[in-house]
DNA sequence: ACTTAATATATCGGCCTGATACTATTGGAA
DNA sequence: TTCCAATAGTATCAGGCCGATATATTAAGT
């Protein structure tokens, strides 16, 4: 999902300014499934603006730097109806731990439970996080989007809690590997 | 993990062609954490051989394109472990699917009644994958990361399955959200 | 007194994706 | 048998996005 469309949708459960929009995909329920810099969220709400899809308006605040709040225009939340439409792309995961796992040849087993238990108290905050998101009055979706992120994520935290001691011998290096055991390495 | 990192690690466990390389991240182990195009691939490999942390040696084929056989040097493997050294960084993980849930106030039940039940299916045909992956002489490593991944994967299923009927009434829309509860939606 | 965090907008280099181009062979369907 | 899709290969490019950085003010912690 581009920026553009996420910002979209974000605005439709309501305005925002930029830097809420950062804070949402960055520590709320969105920041499970999405992320985006600033980098892309201030053009893309500049270029929507633009395109009649949101409306800013201006306010001026005393004590901290003026606010641009923005709002869905009926055109936007139409073109969000028609981008919904599509089917979902798969879902993308991405992890250096694993990665380091993998390619862990060269690294001490001692670094590598290092490692493992580093990410399962990284799993534990997560968790608590999104646990701490959970709230009666919630709507159905964001309630069913939070209970998944942390299913997962207790997966993933059992997973290695269990595993924690798989690296005790060395691994075994290779050389040319044939096409056919690539594939499955 | 950029591109070049990543093509370190895979020469690490053999020699690879560019066109391999892609299809161990596309369809391999590597598949379930990671990701990259032709067109990072490529120009990362070119820029390993200058910088001699890989060498390249061509070989002519008849029936076939000539291939590029890549392998890692010590400079290269050097360069890896360095990299490797570092803390990984958080997971990342991206889903238009739950994005769509979120935002599919404009979406009939019956539509979001579809989308989950073809995750499911797609859930399910990723794990039988990922199940054919699983080979009893693979190496500690890649055994740890495949069953990583259909725990994840048979969590989101498990979930998804459970839940699949969570979305009966109406959602309630919103106008201005407080700030405060901006960050918990 | 000093430094860190929070509030807020904005830009930019460079990495990366997705699409596309080009060529040739093999396997299966019509 | 003929044709299409998939496979095997390398390669480029427009445009999207991240991460870092700049700027400025205030609150709070040390």
């Amino acid at each position: 999902m581009d920026v553009r469309t996420l910002c979209l949708g974000i605005l439709s459960l309501g305005d925002a300014t930029g830097y809420e929009i950062k804070k949402m995909v960055a520590e709320g329920s969105f920041s499970f499934f999405s992320e985006a810099s600033y980098g892309s969220i201030y053009p893309a709400l500049t270029k929507l603006t633009d395109e009649g899809l949101v409306t800013c308006r201006a306010l001026v605040q005393e004590k901290r730097p003026d606010k641009k709040i923005y709002s869905l225009t009926p055109a936007g939340r139409e073109e969000l109806t028609q981008l919904l439409a599509r089917d979902p792309g798969p879902d993308r995961n991405r992890s250096e731990f694993l990665a380091a796992l993998l390619f862990a040849e060269a690294v001490s087993p001692q670094r590598v439970q290092e490692l493992i238990d580093d990410r399962i108290d990284q799993h534990r905050s997560k968790i608590a996080a999104l646990e701490t998101l959970l709230d009666e009055d919630m709507s159905t979706a964001s309630r069913f989007v939070v209970e998944y992120g942390i299913a997962v994520q207790r997966a993933a935290l059992d997973y290695l809690s269990e595993h924690r001691n798989a690296f005790g011998a060395g691994n075994e290096p290779a050389k040319r590997l044939e096409a056919s055991r690539q594939a499955a390495l």
